[in-house]
DNA sequence: TAAAGTTACTTTGTATTGCAAAGTGACTTT
DNA sequence: AAAGTCACTTTGCAATACAAAGTAACTTTA
């Protein structure tokens, strides 16, 4: 097992559950809602807004808002640097899922 | 996306860098000194101890002593439930990436 | 039309977590 | 026998996660 095959190669604001579920989101659906976030992943709104926080604070997405009705809406979507790492990151279960198949059963 | 492919069905016990690399390397080799978890992960003693201890606690591996030399060592191997709990993880990973696999590249 | 309610965030406070540094005890070398 | 090494273990603090409370812009109801 090289460094390479270890998690701790990615770093903690991209690596931690609700914030990879957020990336997963919207490495699959491009252009989502805050209101959207929040019922897929679940979670109170503040949970919600600093995982999203951080997320953009990295430069791993960025939010545009739109005029839903009559309301302001935010949507978040994956920058070229976020979808870049998600990639990484799919490459890396990709390895990580060979591994194990190749792997004598003990 | 339903709840099931969500990073949040897993428990923050698990889901953590380090503690996941730890996994990994069990669930790999089954049996695993302290010294060596140290060394393929890096970090202090300290950090890796307590992640150890919160795996251990949650039921997910068990230690034993053996003596080396003239010194004890712990070595550290998967339970039932925690080599149980890592395959689920491969499953979900494997689901992830097929998924990506037959979306649409936008 | 004004008060009460709803929506969509945002701010704040606290309990928990991660981690490095310091500590311990059993040897082992000088 | 004093100093050093090894393999953990304990401790203290800085960072994090999250819920609760707050806010601002509408919208409904009396």
């Amino acid at each position: 097992m090289g460094t390479d095959t270890l998690y701790t190669q990615f770093d903690s604001v991209f690596f931690e559950k609700t914030r990879l579920s957020m990336m997963t989101i919207l490495y699959r659906e491009k252009r989502v809602s805050f209101k959207r976030i929040k019922i897929t992943v679940g979670g109170t709104d503040g949970a919600i807004y600093t995982h999203l926080q951080k997320l953009q604070d990295a430069g791993y997405i960025e939010p545009t808002k739109e005029i839903i009705g009559s309301k302001v809406q935010t949507f978040y979507s994956l920058t070229k640097e976020g979808k870049k790492l998600f990639q990484k990151y799919i490459t890396f279960m990709e390895s990580m899922i060979r591994v194990d198949d190749t792997a004598d059963s003990r």
